[in-house]
DNA sequence: GTCCATGGTCTTTTT
DNA sequence: GACCATGGAC
């Protein structure tokens, strides 16, 4: 398929700074993958000096293959294509000396975050949760501002922040005494470096010479800071994105940004792709009706050429289970009629919890499905065990991991055994691996406990030894072996059924390590260190292999369907309280909100279909949701109710939302 | 030190 | 209704 005037324009303008506002389904994705084999095939640009950027590990996934379609595997080698945090990782572990980390740091995820700052804090917040979410929220806040600590102090003006800021300063040092980041230092760290240290800066700018950014609405203060700088005077870049799809303001995005790089860079050359590809004329004319109760930045008119076809539909189920059955049947029947294949329908919903009935539904009826992003295989005890040893054997300091496992499977270093290390620990800033060491410690800690710890950090060391000397995937092998967590899992589990599983998720978790340690064709072998870094990032999931034959219903959260396309979508849970979420109603965060059903709406090609409850559980109570307001604001002759079953309770809520949205439009009219 | 029962909490979204 | 943290019994 040829590119369309517009499409061209953006991939052949390399002379300065680009941005593309790509609406959704108007080839974005194509737009970048052929601007990368132009700079490859006609401007001289070897692959391993180009980088594109995204902000999800699926969407990265899914670049560096149709990357690979469109260079062949061959040119598109060294190509660097990532999510933020990614890239982040990277230049930090080359950097990892002059920013003070030891070589092997461990990445703490957001379980690991909270039980440090839960026993960081317990004299001042009690395990307040509310408080503690609050300052977990601030800390990451400041962070994506590029605020250390002691400028956080001087910034804290009421006795809260102060005390959050004393906090975020104690934090820090004991993620440093862990040899620790989390996942906002992997973008903080790289660019205050890169800011302070003309070597290093130097040195990712000339390997960085051409900067694609996806999603660019997504970013972050920092993130767009760090795109700065990599950019650096040449400002060779291009930057891709649509306010409309900004959908992670939460976790600090600001589509602002889009605004501020003119401003940053006045000879920017702004491009905007508004011909949609993707969608039949109904789907796209629901999602440009939705889209237009929300204020925009940029006026933006999406059109379509393609044949307006059959009307979107609106499915009632009595309850949950109904809802997920209903979607199946579904499915199943259309597939029947179509000769389609599983792999062409995808399910979205707003929240991870709402896959358990539908992964139900489809098993009961043998049907192949795919679950993209959760957490579930990460949340596993047994993975989680196993993270931690890995992270052990890279990072003994890490006392987060050294808690979870110095006892599992059982050691006989019970609480109080720990307890008195963890003292004798504290008190001279040591890590619990370190501390246990020393002689000084025979002083409170004797006997069976003394000798039981010294064993297993004298097994750390010797098995780390193994892995950094050569064999890392010998290593882990043995270290599942010594610990024999094997008979541990029938030990602990309920049935040896469920041990079973647990140890086929180990297996699955291991195989993972192995290919990681060892490469690919298209991928490069990674050490031990980073291998367990990225496994935190999740950054494998999904890598090939699990024989992806197109025959996988998918399912995912709305959020992480950004970017992708299906032949059929079904969007369920249409209900109040659910899309929009109930706390983004009570924080009065509705655009966000519709932008995210816009963004489901724009992932369909061919048909649409929505689903909601007339009754649903809600922690043990039956609730009846009231229909989603987004259905009542699409185009109501596109919309097919069943059994005609449209609500009537219009006239208040269209005004509430009215209100809301002219005072909004009203505070970004002055900003702009 | 380990195991099990009870009760309180919870469900946004991702790296 | 499911999951986890806590506490009491052994």
């Amino acid at each position: 398929m040829k590119l369309n005037p517009a499409q061209d324009e953006a991939v052949r303008y390399i002379a300065g700074p680009c941005l593309v506002l790509a609406g959704a389904g108007s080839g974005k994705t194509r737009v970048i993958t052929n601007k990368i084999a132009y700079l490859v095939r006609q401007c001289d640009y070897s692959a391993r000096h180009i980088a594109a950027v995204t902000f999800t590990n699926k969407a990265a996934r899914e670049m560096k293959e149709r990357v690979a379609q469109t260079l062949g595997k061959r040119e598109a080698r060294g190509l660097m294509v990532s999510t933020f945090h990614t890239l982040g990782l990277e230049i930090i572990r080359r950097e990892h000396k002059t920013l003070g980390l030891k070589a092997g740091f461990s990445l703490f995820d957001d379980q690991d975050q909270l039980a440090l700052i839960k026993e960081l804090t317990e004299n001042e917040l009690q395990g307040d949760k509310e408080k503690i979410s609050r300052l977990l929220s601030t800390i990451s806040n400041w962070k994506n501002d590029l605020v250390l600590p002691p400028r956080a102090a001087r910034l804290a003006t009421d006795p809260e922040t102060v005390l959050f800021a004393r906090c975020y300063e104690r934090y820090q040092r004991h993620m440093k005494a862990y040899n620790a980041l989390d996942f906002d230092d992997l973008i903080l760290m790289p660019t205050l470096l890169l800011k302070t240290n003309a070597e290093a800066r130097a040195y990712w700018q000339n390997k960085i010479r051409y900067l694609l950014v996806d999603e660019y609405q997504d970013t972050n203060t920092s993130q767009y800071e760090l795109v700065k700088l990599i950019a650096g005077e040449r400002a060779r870049f291009t930057v891709v994105g649509d306010d409309d799809q900004s959908i992670y303001s939460w976790r600090g995005a600001r589509p602002q940004n889009l605004v501020l790089l003119k401003e940053d860079y006045p000879s920017l050359k702004v491009i905007k792709l508004q011909q949609n590809y993707r969608s039949r004329g109904r789907i796209l004319q629901c999602a440009n009706i939705l889209i237009a109760n929300n204020p925009h930045v940029f006026e933006k008119q999406l059109f379509s050429e393609m044949e307006y076809e059959a009307p979107v539909r609106v499915l009632f189920a009595k309850s949950e289970e109904h809802e997920a059955e209903r979607v199946v049947a579904e499915i199943m029947g259309h597939k029947f009629m179509n000769a389609s294949r599983f792999g062409d329908y995808a399910i979205l919903y707003r929240g991870n919890h709402q896959s358990r009935l539908l992964e139900k539904a489809l098993m009961t009826n043998r049907i192949p499905y795919k679950i993209s992003g959760g957490t579930s295989f990460f949340s596993r005890t047994e993975i989680k065990d196993i993270m931690a040893y890995l992270r052990l054997l890279v990072n003994p300091d890490d006392d987060n991991a050294f808690l979870r496992v110095v006892n599992t499977p059982r050691r006989e270093i019970g609480p109080t055994t720990l307890e008195k290390l963890g003292t004798y620990a504290n008190q001279r800033g040591k890590s619990l691996f370190a501390a246990s060491f020393e002689l000084g410690l025979e002083q409170t800690l004797t006997g069976r406990g003394l000798v039981a710890v010294r064993a297993f950090s004298d097994w750390l060391v010797r098995l780390g030894d193994e892995a950094a000397r050569g064999n890392a995937v010998e290593a882990v092998r043995d270290m599942i072996k010594d610990i024999h967590y094997e008979e541990w899992l029938y030990e602990s589990s309920p049935s040896p059924r469920a041990a079973e599983m647990r140890m086929q998720n180990v297996s699955t978790l291991f195989k993972w390590v192995s290919q990681m340690l060892e490469g690919s064709e298209l991928e490069e072998a990674m050490t031990l260190p980073q291998v367990v870094t990225r496994l935190t990032l999740r950054d494998m999931m999904e890598r090939g292999e699990d024989e992806d034959d197109g025959e996988q219903v998918q399912l995912m959260t709305l959020h992480a369907s950004k970017g992708l396309e299906f032949p059929f979508v079904f969007m369920v849970g249409m209900e109040e309280g659910l899309l929009p979420h109930q706390s983004s109603i009570d924080e009065d965060n509705i655009e966000e909100e519709r932008r995210l059903a816009y963004v489901g709406i724009t992932r369909a090609q061919q048909a649409l279909t929505f689903t909601l409850c007339r009754e649903r559980r809600q922690y043990g109570e039956t609730v009846r949701p009231e229909p989603s307001r987004f259905l009542l604001e699409l185009p109501q002759q596109d919309l097919d109710w069943e059994h005609n079953r449209k609500p009537q309770s219009e006239g208040e809520r269209m005004q509430k939302g009215q209100a809301g949205v002219a005072s909004l439009r009203a505070m970004l009219n002055r900003k702009t």
